[in-house]
RNA sequence: GGGCGCGUAGCUCAGCUGGUUAGAGCGCCACGUUGACAUCGUGGAGGUCGUUGGUUCGAGUCCAAUCGCGCCCACCA
């Protein structure tokens, strides 16, 4: 069977744009992109880290869905049911951030005048129109998701998923409702989760104070980094042992600018190291304040709105002002009173929110809390015990500390874009409901104002997705997943949390492991960001270069689990690759042959095998071999890098330029291409994970695949098994001879670039070959090293006596001369060959000396010594040969 | 204050469980318009593997100390 193809002009160079949409939209139609649940095959899911609904595409979100789009591709090829299910999460504050300013921006509209239900409705019409970029952006990657289930974190399903959750977590007591300390984001005016607080390192000051004792006797000095907040200070605290101040306990203070007094109490929050060892208390503003608060029972007195600008509490003249005006004008006022003994320069950590990028303000308010140290136990135990493997496996630890420290979750947002809080307070009695519907009498009944943590939805994602709590298909054939591919950045927001969540309600763990990606910085080490306006777009990127080179550059400079050094000329790399690739396919085409099918491993079983062709056939089965292993170990840059060498190297320079001279042969040239195409078919299919679309258009161009098949779907190569190229006669032997033929014709090369002879002038040569062996393979060889060399005339000899003027290259499988009447640079060759020389005595002094001390010989491994012990023989022969040749030339 | 990671060629980095003369990409130099490819080819220069000790027959690879970066966690006002 043959099928003819190459009327089909193939342009000089690979142009992505033409094949990128056309295949992406083929493969959609045609459903290869499905995963449904199979009896015939093994299941293989991997589940998106569903990006923020309003989000674009960064380089970050390139790199993730590229390793994830790699796994699912292989995996597909290796004939796995393989399934990837993609979606989107609502991101609650910072979708509600976005909404609220557009709206104001285009309407002038504020989420308070509109109200609940106008508001959410005007997010859930932005999220219609907007939310879907990121999706389209994905495509233009290449990701291969199965993109008709795709999810969104606030669907039907999910949302019914998440009050199950919330209801089974509260009956159960994990979830309870408390007055507490928590994070407070004055700009988003809502709660925050510990993790979602980022600590930064703040120039600031020390300042102190002195705080007037009511009895006249003097002061306490006490020291602070907020004077704003003793506005609200119930008391000044000192250590129980401290001597300096036993008898002050007891006594009050008249608290500056407030006409209040407070207590001085004893309490071990006071460090007598530090500082003064007096402290002020201000239980409304401290999480540790608020503690010796709830000890001693002392008033909470917050003297701050919402909006972190002073209440009424704070007194009449500073009321309204923001919290670093009150700052100064506290400082003034003190300094005015003559209250202040000095301020100190100091440099402190400050909580700052994620969303508002302000400090964040410690506020006493009731929320919704999930108890979490029974539900982390299981899940530290997955990971311990290896059921759930960390890649790179350090992150484990990171998982194991705060894990073991794990603190309750704050869950409940002052939002209204989220999953409403499934609760409601009876309007009499005050009685709390909690249920996934609300209470048959609901007139009575005010349903909680806030919504859940956006990640209270995300950590039940691997099933939700899938049904549950159905008991669906899906989920029981998916379900857990395999691996996930996401950023360390967020192990505890997410990883943590879906291990633990798997574990409580599905009774297993959802995904076997994690692959933890590098972070993406700009060439000189900066974190991307759109401030800094060092964010590239890969949009443009993939304009410009290529998805293909794209997704095979970042994977190809992705180190293992260190930061990414990007800059967009690094796509080069994997344009020009490409490109190579694309060219290999051209000049096969440009053979005006057909393909005879089927291109499969037997297909060479009739043909007579060339040296060349049983090397590359060897090269290319422990390729396969490495690449398959690389990517069963998470190496992702290891495998590519394998590619990239074995293509270029091998395949590109040695292989083609070898079949160049079969091709020409009309008797040969049919079986030429049979191999080559075998070859090169599965060079296509092993680069189809990194570079989908590139292989996809050769496979085709070429006919290596009819119209209506996918490369998709082809089998990914293997190693070839050893009896099947022992049956081909592919030995490690040969594979050694070919490799000595090449490295002969190296040399060779170099000898005609030593004596700047141009390339096409033709020269004769002569090899002497290290032994008969190789002198015989040489022998067969001898049109493929004319060729190779440019030869006018060749001589293989073992017992060669060369004239004089003539430069020689000694490698380790024999010589090679380039006898040369005409002038040529003794004083050169002589420098050259002296170098030579002493390299090979440093070497042969060294290997001596090892081999003459008893403790290695007798402590080593015998396979070492003897190795050492050839190689000493090889490095004495060609010793000999380079002072023989240095001889020559006087 | 804990924890983690990194320091290898001019630049960005590979180098897995210690074992032949430490590799790649980019950059650099020389030559080359041979009908796949100048998004290319051939050849080349360039490294005391941060420093100091130690373990070992043998260390870029293991251990200790040290210097320099970076990140994460942490309630010392």
């Amino acid at each position: 069977m043959s099928e003819k193809i190459n009327n089909i002009e193939m342009p000089k160079a690979y142009e992505p744009s033409k094949t990128e949409e056309k295949y992406f939209l083929l493969w959609e139609r045609k459903g290869l992109f499905k995963g449904s649940p199979s009896e015939k095959r093994k299941p293989y899911s991997i589940v998106i880290p569903p990006p923020n609904v309003t989000g674009i595409l960064t380089m970050g979100h390139v790199l993730n869905n590229t390793l994830q789009d790699i796994l699912i591709r292989w995996r597909r090829m290796r004939g796995f049911e393989a399934c990837w299910f993609p979606g989107t999460d609502h991101a609650g504050i910072a979708t509600e951030a976005r909404v609220e300013r557009h709206l104001r921006e285009t309407e002038n509209l504020t989420r308070e005048t509109l109200g609940r239900g106008e508001f959410i409705k005007k997010v859930w019409t932005w999220k219609e129109l907007y939310g879907g970029t990121i999706i389209k952006q994905l495509k233009k990657i290449g990701a291969s998701c199965d993109w008709e289930k795709e999810r969104f974190t606030m669907d039907e399903g999910l949302s019914n998923a998440v009050l199950e959750v919330f209801v089974r977590l509260y009956e159960k007591g994990y979830i309870y409702r408390g007055r507490r300390m928590i994070n407070w984001c004055p700009v988003s005016k809502t709660a925050l989760s510990d993790e979602e607080v980022i600590h930064k390192e703040v120039h600031g000051y020390f300042y102190h104070f002195k705080y007037p004792l009511s009895d006249g006797s003097g002061y306490l000095e006490i020291a602070t980094t907020r004077p704003e907040t003793m506005l609200g200070d119930t008391a000044v605290a000192v250590h129980p042992n401290d001597e300096r101040y036993k008898n002050f306990v007891g006594k009050t203070i008249d608290l500056p600018l407030t006409g209040r007094k407070i207590p001085v109490i004893a309490d071990e929050h006071a460090n007598p190291e530090f500082g003064t060892g007096c402290v002020k208390i201000t239980p409304a503003h401290d999480p540790n304040d608020f503690e010796v608060g709830m000890r001693h029972k002392l008033e909470i007195l917050n003297v701050m709105n919402p909006n972190a600008a002073m209440n009424e509490a704070a007194g009449e003249e500073f009321v309204g002002l923001d919290r670093f005006e009150c700052r100064e004008k506290v400082v003034r006022l003190m300094g005015d009173a003559k209250l202040i003994s000095k301020i100190e320069d100091h440099v402190h950590s400050v909580g700052y929110s994620e969303r508002g990028d302000v400090p964040i303000e410690p506020r006493v308010s009731e929320q919704w809390f999930v108890s979490m140290k029974e539900l982390a136990k299981p899940a530290i135990e997955a990971v311990r015990s290896g059921e759930i493997k960390f890649h790179p496996e350090r992150w484990t630890k990171t998982y194991f500390h705060w894990m073991e420290n794990i603190k309750d979750w704050c869950i409940s947002r002052q939002i209204w874009w989220g999953h409403r809080i499934p609760a409601w307070y009876h309007k009499k009695t005050g009685e709390i409901y909690v249920g996934k519907k609300p209470p048959s009498d609901a007139e009575n009944w005010k349903q909680d104002d806030d919504v859940l943590d956006t990640w209270f939805s995300s950590w039940l994602w691997p099933f939700s997705i899938m049904g549950w709590p159905e008991k669906t298909k899906t989920l029981s054939f998916f379900y857990p997943t395999n691996d996930l591919v996401t950023g360390p950045d967020i192990i505890f927001f997410w990883v943590a949390r879906m291990i633990m969540a798997g574990i409580e309600f599905t009774g297993e763990i959802p995904f076997r492991n994690v692959y933890f990606t590098s972070i993406i910085r700009d060439d000189k080490g900066r974190k991307l960001s759109k401030s800094l306006g060092n964010s590239p777009d890969p949009l443009d990127v993939i304009a410009k270069y290529g998805a293909d080179a794209l997704r095979f550059s970042i994977i190809y400079i992705a180190p293992v689990g260190m930061d990414i050094r990007y800059s967009d000329e690094k796509c080069e790399l994997g344009r020009n690759f490409a490109n190579k690739i694309w060219n290999s396919a051209r000049f096969r085409s440009m053979q005006n042959s057909p393909v005879f099918k089927p291109i499969s491993n037997s297909s060479i079983d009739a043909v007579p095998l060339s040296n060349d062709e049983k090397w590359i056939i060897g090269r290319l089965s422990a390729v396969a071999e490495a690449a398959n292993g690389s990517m069963e170990g998470f190496r992702f840059h290891e495998a590519a890098h394998s590619l990239y060498e074995f293509v270029r190297g091998d395949f590109c320079d040695w292989f083609i330029e070898s079949q160049k001279r079969l091709f020409a042969n009309p008797e040969k040239k049919e079986n030429a291409l049979k191999v080559f195409d075998f070859v090169f078919y599965e060079i296509i299919r092993l680069l189809h994970p990194f570079m989908p679309f590139v292989t996809e258009e050769i496979a085709h161009q070429l006919g290596y695949l009819s119209e209506d098949e996918s490369i998709m779907r082809a089998e990914y190569p293997q190693a070839i098994a050893p009896d099947k190229l022992a049956g081909l006669g592919i030995t490690e032997e040969k594979i050694r001879l070919v490799s000595a033929k090449f490295a002969i014709i190296s040399a060779g090369r170099k000898l005609r670039s030593d004596y700047n002879l141009p390339p096409g002038k033709s020269l004769a040569y002569c090899i002497k070959p290290a032994n008969k062996e190789i002198a015989d393979f040489m022998r067969t060889e001898s049109e493929m090293l004319t060729t190779f060399l440019r030869a006018s005339d060749l001589v293989i000899e073992l017992s060669f006596e060369p004239p004089d003027a003539s430069p020689s290259s000694v490698t380790d499988f024999g010589t090679i001369y380039m006898p040369l009447k005409g002038i040529i640079d003794f004083d050169g060759e002589k420098t050259k060959l002296s170098k030579q020389k002493q390299e090979l005595e440093g070497w042969i002094k060294g290997a001596r000396a090892k081999l003459a001390n008893d403790r290695f010989t007798s402590k080593a491994p015998p396979q070492v010594v003897d190795e050492v012990k050839a190689q000493l023989a090889s490095m004495e022969e060609k010793l000999k040969t380079v002072e023989e040749n240095i001889c020559n030339l006087i």
